[in-house]
DNA sequence: CACGGGTGCGCG
DNA sequence: AAAGCGCGCACCCGTG
């Protein structure tokens, strides 16, 4: 069953059920505040509950204490359903572009209000004034039901929409951070909190070294010009300042440079006004976006979550009589290959633990770090270096997963676009990527013409060899995340999410779960067991395994 | 003063 | 331009 909630009526929600062929079993009204009471009353039923966006409408429930089990979000699966090759015929897909094109409303309370974005072409209506969340939906039912392949879309959305949900659920619940232990880390390496405007210590002490070093009294060391100006007046040849560069070099000043570049960025992306700006009340609640990745990968709006540097990750510590189980899956992206290229030789190196200690004992190539070197430079697409000299051993020795690489990257050459696994495809090109190619193909065309097409057709080529990985790989994570979440969910010893062990982390291949210690085994069973169903969802029978790590910690920094 | 491109660096 | 993919964010600096 589902249930259909819509807001297009002023204050009112609309609350439409569903049987599974779509036809209406019953339409009801009801006040906002309601809401909770009724979707609670519904949700023994397990509906899966439809809404223009999870952001809009779940926050509140979960404030009032209700989850639920499944939804559809009808805005990210508009996207995938817009995009994707495998829907590319219906209704939905080749209609102008409407109100549920338009940039999703990210504002955190209910759309009462939201202001559309107007600097696109058109000018979209708003979601739902125009097009009720019951016709969208039916047109979203259609596109897939008449797609190439059904099946695949069906678990794409589902997965996405539970994406959703468990991005409000994390940021609900928070990921458990001790500001007391962040501010000793910040002190213990900047010295005391400064007051506003001013440095601290030693910040302020390497900047008086470095500027005597290089006899610069006024240098801004954060001003890269500056600083360029200031190395080279002191006989240094550098082409640019950044640390990896600078370390290659000897002189008196590389030393606090280094330590200096390396503590200004822990105090700007970390420093104390991170700590007063998004920890409240022992929890990180960073602002997650669900598919705000061409890839499908998440983003994250401010507080810079998914970069949480590992210098700080000491300070990710679990409640009094709680555990944290860290939990990654080891070299995804290749194993992902393996499955998508159907790849036997591959997937029985990656059987075991680790698939580039296999790589090598299949004899394609001679030490570890050259096998992950050259995994990487076929679904990156290197051509240079290192990589690029290992690519031909690889080829050899896994050609139908090289193979599919290289197909993809040809397509995106062309302009054509990919689609990964399940069926999320790559954005086409835009206009001034076209205007170029043409401009390159035209009669008067320069040797500079062409040259620039040439190199933009393959930086485009790299973009959708990476995507189909990528997209597959965010696939297989959200599918992993959705699997763990119900099997936590039947762990939990009651219906509110921080009783029991819950998500409060994803970064790509790698979860958090916040769980009562007495749980913390079987929750890291439930880890194990969640990916490897994730692979027989995107893969069915085809043997590439996809083994996780699962670390019972009482600190982020000790899983590893 | 606001904005946007460039640089640099954190994460996968 | 680190050898290649995807991001977010802080800061500088030139432009309007």
């Amino acid at each position: 069953m589902h249930i259909v909630l819509d807001r297009s009526g002023a204050s009112a929600i609309r609350a439409i059920r569903l049987d599974d062929d779509g036809t209406i079993l019953g339409d009801e009204t009801m006040e906002r505040a309601d809401l909770p009471a009724f979707a609670r009353a519904a949700e023994p039923e397990a509906p899966r509950w439809v809404w223009s966006d999870t952001r809009a409408w779940y926050p509140a429930l979960l404030a009032a204490g209700v989850r639920v089990e499944r939804c559809v979000d009808l805005q990210l699966s508009h996207t995938i359903l817009r995009l994707s090759a495998l829907s590319a015929s219906s209704t939905l897909a080749l209609a102008p572009p409407g109100p549920w094109d338009a940039a999703p409303d990210i504002s955190e309370e209910p759309a009462v209000s939201h202001v559309a974005l107007f600097d696109l072409d058109e000018e979209p209506a708003e979601p739902g004034e125009t097009i009720s969340a019951l016709d969208e939906f039916t047109a979203q039912r259609e596109a897939v039901d008449g797609s190439t392949s059904p099946g695949r879309l069906r678990l794409l959305l589902a997965a996405e929409s539970a994406g959703a949900l468990i991005a409000a659920e994390m940021r609900s619940a928070g990921l458990p951070y001790s500001a007391e232990r962040h501010d000793a880390l910040l002190t213990e390496l900047l010295g005391p909190r400064p007051r506003p405007g001013s440095r601290p210590v030693v910040l302020e002490q390497l900047i008086g070294e470095i500027r005597d070093v290089l006899e610069s009294p006024s240098l801004n060391p954060d001003s890269a010009p500056d600083l360029m100006r200031a190395l080279q007046r002191a006989g240094l040849i550098v082409t640019s300042t950044r640390s990896w560069e600078l370390r290659k070099l000897e002189h008196p000043v590389i030393d606090p440079l280094l330590r200096y570049k390396k503590l200004s960025r822990l105090l700007s992306a970390n420093g104390w006004g991170w700590l007063d700006a998004w920890i409240r009340d022992g929890r990180f609640r960073p602002d997650y976006v669900p598919g705000g990745v061409v890839t499908g990968r998440w983003a994250t709006r401010g507080g810079g979550a998914l970069q949480l540097p590992r210098q700080v990750r000491g300070a990710v510590v679990a409640d009094d009589g709680w555990k944290l189980v860290v939990a990654d899956a080891a070299q995804l992206e290749p194993r992902i290959l393996t499955g998508l290229s159907g790849d036997t030789a591959m997937a029985a190196a990656g059987r075991g633990k680790d698939l580039y200690e296999g790589i090598v004992a299949s004899g394609a190539v001679d030490e570890r770090a050259h096998a992950k070197v050259a995994m990487l430079g076929a679904m990156y697409g290197a051509t240079t270096g290192e990589s690029g000299r290992l690519m031909p051993r690889l080829t050899r020795a896994f050609p139908r997963a090289i193979r599919l690489v290289e197909e993809a990257a040809r397509a995106g050459e062309r302009g054509e676009i990919v689609t990964s696994r399940l069926g999320r495809s790559s954005p086409r090109p835009g206009s001034s990527w076209l205007a170029t190619q043409s401009a390159a193909s035209g009669a008067e065309s320069t040797d500079a013409d062409e040259r620039r097409a040439r190199s933009q057709a393959r930086d485009w080529g790299r973009f959708t060899r990476n995507f189909v990985v990528q997209a597959s790989a965010a696939e297989w994570a959200l599918c992993w995340m959705a699997e763990l979440r119900k099997r936590l969910v039947a762990l939990a010893p009651s219906d509110r999410l921080e009783d029991g062990p819950h998500l409060v982390y994803f970064l790509h291949d790698e979860v958090i779960v916040h769980t009562p210690a007495g749980l913390a085994e079987q929750t890291a069973e439930a880890v194990t067991a969640a990916a490897a169903e994730a692979g027989r969802l995107l893969f069915g029978g085809f043997p590439v395994e996809f083994p996780v790590t699962a670390a019972i910690v009482d600190s982020y920094a000790h899983a590893k």
